[in-house]
RNA sequence: GCGUCUGUAGCUCAGUUGGAUAGAGCAUCGGAUUUCGAAUCCGACGGUCGCAGGUUCGAGUCCUGCCAGGCGCACCA
């Protein structure tokens, strides 16, 4: 069976320490690693020295005892004990074999999972992602949280989790009023026909709003009047800000179509409007709310403001309106009661960091979260200019979204009409052209995105996320191309090989890819566990390397003329688990691979 | 002022939650192709891990204090 090598070596490490030792001796996975050089071994067992201290033993002791009776025969050569007390695993070439020989044949579903099984109890997740303005265009601001959002849906879901994947987006607010009252100036049809409603430009629309706004008082009054219908039910107001809405979220799932987002539950602000005031009597009835200059707060331990005095979360304005605070405490309400998520997960930039550790603290203190639910914010860095300052416009202003992938595509198509004229065996047609640039230019900006750790902002640079060398998209959308066309060269169907066909693992450079694809389960289970990205494109890029050197003409093997028919016929099969772990590998990140490049 | 994030090779970034001699890519220099896709592979060069203490068998990683930069701190979301 295809199963995580530093669980197996855990468990067996644990019964060996166990018997060693006694039941109540301590133990920790962690113990276990993989080497950070080759030279160690594959993995190493730390275990030694930590329990030097507990069980008053020398180290090297210990490790002598453990490396006596651990039972690894099917799985290392024999240990070595090096340094102070470490010991050094050496997977073999039959064990290799043995686990990939295992991988079952691709599955049709969503999922390739390669087998692979996950036995934690499953959760429901609520994800909160992207969450544009739907006053304005989605800029660059959005990318991230759009990403990163989609590329930890999709690990849970690997993992057997149920998420909900939940658009907060900004649908409600004074800014509407103003919208509103333009839109009924510009486009009077609106309320007969709200389908012929088309903006080209929101954020053209909302400037000539805003421009109205400030220029004339009877627009003013007239857009204040729309806020008052607004929140006071008015059909026909209700009506003309529904079409407007409408209108906006089309431009938003434009952009989701191309990114591939499929599963977004678009649930804006204003879902929640009728649930703030029973939210904040909720709370108010709980003893948690008191008034402050006239505005209703909540005040957390641990908080404090410029001048050093308690700082409150206001849920309710001097004025009596709510405000987001009020929002999201009735998202968490409705998230954890209706829903009944057992995790909610909340992918917003870092600035937004202490607004949710006082969200979070907040529904710890009501009590509505169960001690195991957890709440965490997935907070990341902002993504900059090539100079490294604030990404913008040559003008200074922001840089729209659509803009900027439309961008990225017309780059990897000028690279890959570039690449056509040098080569001329392999021509692609117009349509072929479009597909692979748009696939390319698309994931260049994704993965781009993703390889970077979550916590620090990042440098956008077009040319380096297009490059075909280094851990970018198009190296691993190529390496995964190539093995493809390994398949139709040969006249082989890759995914019509015979699964139970023994994979045999004997030269350099089998050995060093058989021990990257057996690495997958391991990366798989750390990123369920820590929603890393970036941990799984460094392994994809180790793994899609390892696949280049093995396919070496100088470094590697023959695969398509090898002899005998036998080692023929293991070595495509490792090309094709190289392919589909590559393939899920890049599903799990939201990329789409293509066949041929 | 308080909080928070960041500081690693000339540049852009990793660093598996405390493990052995800190790694990639770019750039620079050198090598491999009578083509199973060279959009590739191999090698060389390049480091006081911001600074100073501390914790311990062991610190880029943990604690404290500095230095530098980003961001957030009462009715916008």
């Amino acid at each position: 069976m295809f199963s995580n090598t530093m669980k197996l070596l855990g468990d067996r490490f644990r019964s060996a320490v166990r018997s060693s030792f006694g039941d109540d001796c301590p133990f920790d996975d962690q113990w276990i690693k993989p080497c950070n050089d080759p030279r160690f071994g594959d993995y190493q067992f730390n275990g030694a020295l930590p329990l030097a201290k507990s069980l008053q033993k020398k180290p090297r002791d210990i490790a002598e005892t453990l490396a006596g009776c651990v039972e690894l025969a099917d799985i290392s050569a024999p240990l070595e004990i090096a340094g102070p007390g470490f010991l050094n695993i050496r997977l073999t070439n039959a064990y290799l074999s043995n686990a990939l020989t295992s991988i079952p044949a691709g599955e049709t579903s969503e999922y390739d999972r390669l087998g692979l099984q996950f036995d934690e109890a499953v959760e429901t997740v609520v994800v909160d992602m992207s969450s544009p303005n739907l006053a304005k265009e989605m800029h660059v601001g959005h990318l991230r949280s759009t990403v990163i959002g989609e590329s930890v849906s999709r690990i849970l879901e690997f993992a057997g989790h149920t998420v909900e994947r939940v658009n907060h987006v900004g649908d409600w607010g004074t800014q509407f009023g103003m919208l509103i009252t333009h839109l009924r100036d510009v486009q009077p049809d609106v309320i007969s026909d709200p389908d012929s409603l088309a903006i080209g430009d929101l954020e053209a629309f909302y400037v000539a709003a805003k421009k109205a706004f400030d220029g004339s008082e009877e627009f003013a009054n007239r857009a204040r009047q729309a806020v008052v219908q607004l929140q006071g039910g008015d059909e026909e107001t209700l009506a003309v800000w529904r079409a407007f809405c409408d209108e906006s979220l089309r431009h938003c799932h434009a952009i989701y179509d191309r990114l591939g987002i499929t599963k977004l539950e678009d649930r804006g602000e204003s879902f929640y409007n009728d649930q703030l005031a029973p939210t904040v009597q909720e709370l108010t009835d709980a003893g948690m709310v008191e008034t402050s200059d006239g505005a209703e707060c909540i005040f957390l331990d641990d908080f404090k403001n410029r001048d050093g005095e308690p700082l409150p979360m206001i849920v309710r304005k001097s004025d009596g309106g709510f405000n987001y605070s009020a929002t999201d405490l009735a998202a968490v309400r409705h998230r954890l009661r209706d829903i009944g998520a057992t995790r909610l997960i909340y992918v917003v930039g870092i600035p937004q960091q202490q607004h949710f550790a006082m969200l979070f603290a907040a529904i710890r203190k009501s009590g509505w979260a169960a001690d195991s639910v957890r709440l965490e914010h997935l907070a990341f860095g902002s993504m900059l200019g090539r100079d490294g300052k604030p990404f913008k416009t040559r003008e200074g202003g922001t840089v729209k979204l659509k803009n900027l992938l439309e961008e990225a595509v017309q780059a990897a198509r000028a690279a890959i009409d570039q690449r056509q004229g040098d080569d001329d065996d392999r021509s692609l047609s117009e349509s072929q052209k479009q597909t692979i640039s748009e696939a390319v230019g698309i994931g260049a900006v994704k993965y781009a995105d993703l390889s970077h750790s979550l916590t620090t902002d990042y440098r956008f640079d077009m040319e380096q996320m297009l490059s075909f060398e280094g851990n970018t998209a198009p190296y691993m959308l190529y390496a995964y191309a190539r093995i493809r066309s390994i398949g139709r060269k040969a006249d082989i169907d890759l995914d019509a090989l015979p699964s139970d066909a023994p994979i045999t693992i004997e030269h350099d450079a089998e050995i060093a890819l058989a021990k990257m694809i057996t690495r997958f389960p391991e990366v798989i289970s750390q990123i369920v566990r820590d929603l890393r990205p970036n941990v799984l494109t460094e392994y994809l890029y180790e793994l899609s390397k390892a696949f280049s050197r093995f396919y070496d003409r100088r470094h590697g093997v023959r695969v398509t003329d090898a002899e005998p028919e036998s080692t023929r016929m293991s070595r495509l099969r490792l090309c094709q688990i190289t392919a589909r772990t590559i393939k899920s590998g890049l599903y799990l990140l939201g990329i789409d691979t293509i066949e041929q490049m």
